[in-house]
DNA sequence: CATCGATGTTGAG
DNA sequence: TCAACCTCGATGG
């Protein structure tokens, strides 16, 4: 999936692109004919990402609940413009996490081969089916010769007309129509998530939780209930970040270091938010930066890098399943 | 062209 | 613990 970043992106494009817009709603697939008709008319009011979730407010205090899953995007198109937040394709860091590293300038960000970097569709990795028209504050690359509304294309469960705006959603886990009661039961069961719970809050929330977990750190950053928005990349990232141990129990990781985490995570993500890329790496020589940025597979310390050489000490990065997901780390840099 | 796997979650057994 | 969900790019023949 897209992991918490995609879903804020999606958020403000909605907040930006449908809010005080009445929608056309349909399921051209089929499967969620029933909700969509009942969305169809109504003008969109607001729109929330908390952690993988988003929560979209029609008229008539009635929310849609969108989890995007394994393999969901969104595809946008039209006189879509871009939320000013997530404009830049340029990350700004300046940081220093457990490894003592200066997380400094960033350069140029090389834009994702597979589209996650995309205006036009976010979600799971693979290219961009929308189209985003060109205006002057667009930075589509669309000409003015699409049809609309645009054809649809393969399986959309949910699509979303207005006058200028369209968005596809397809392969969701879940998409659902929820009172305002059941949206704050939802959101109740998240464990904290850094852009949207005051940041000392969250930090004692997630502190504490952990340390009284005597659960594996590693399945700890996992669970949705613990903290929002982390899924397998991001978990391996930050625990390599951390020097720590994945097997290492919630109670026995040092409190400071619980923090760190969670103080990493919240950077992550915003520069995830920012950029539409998970960024996990800082600067290790320039040329190797340049080198992993520019690669699909090699742009992070440990995620996809079973059997490669860790970046800093050269031991093998392993590989093991835990929880049914693989978990790569470091067994020589992570104690 | 067939098969696999993936940034995820749920629910059955 | 594992299959199912449901989509599609990557991989291999």
């Amino acid at each position: 999936m897209p992991e918490g970043h995609s879903v804020h992106r999606i958020a403000r494009q909605f907040d930006r692109n449908f809010v005080g817009r009445t929608v056309t709603a349909s399921s051209p697939q089929g499967r969620f004919a029933e909700g969509a008709s009942v969305l169809d008319g109504r003008e969109v009011v607001s729109a929330r990402a908390v952690g993988k979730q988003m929560f979209l407010e029609f008229d008539g205090d009635l929310w849609l609940r969108v989890h995007l899953g394994l393999y969901g995007a969104w595809d946008f198109a039209g006189e879509i413009l871009v939320d000013p937040t997530i404009a830049s394709a340029n990350g700004r860091m300046g940081q220093t996490n457990q490894r003592g590293t200066d997380l400094d300038a960033a350069g140029d960000v090389v834009l994702d081969a597979d589209g996650e970097n995309s205006l036009a569709s976010i979600g799971a990795p693979r290219r961009a089916r929308g189209r985003v028209r060109m205006s002057e504050q667009t930075h589509g690359l669309g000409g003015d010769t699409e049809e609309w509304p645009p054809p649809v294309v393969g399986q959309v469960r949910l699509r979303l007309l207005s006058a200028e705006t369209c968005a596809d959603l397809r392969g969701p886990t879940a998409c659902q129509l929820q009172t305002p009661d059941e949206v704050a039961a939802a959101i109740a069961k998240l464990g904290p998530d850094p852009l949207v719970d005051d940041a000392a809050a969250g930090e004692e929330r997630f502190t504490a939780t952990v340390r009284r977990k005597p659960t594996s750190i590693g399945l700890l950053l996992m669970d949705q209930g613990v903290v929002s928005g982390i899924g397998n990349v991001y978990r391996a990232e930050l625990l390599y970040r951390a020097l720590l141990d994945p097997h290492t129990p919630g109670k026995l990781v040092p409190e400071e270091i619980v923090r760190d985490i969670w103080r990493d995570w919240s950077r992550l993500l915003v520069i995830g938010v920012e950029t539409g890329q998970m960024m996990t790496m800082d600067d290790l020589d320039s040329e190797a930066y340049r080198r992993a940025m520019a690669s699909r597979d090699d742009r992070h310390w440990v995620y996809h890098r079973a059997g490669l050489p860790c970046r800093v000490c050269g031991t093998e990065i392993v590989v093991e399943e835990m929880a049914a997901r693989k978990l790569y780390w470091c067994p020589s840099c992570q104690k």
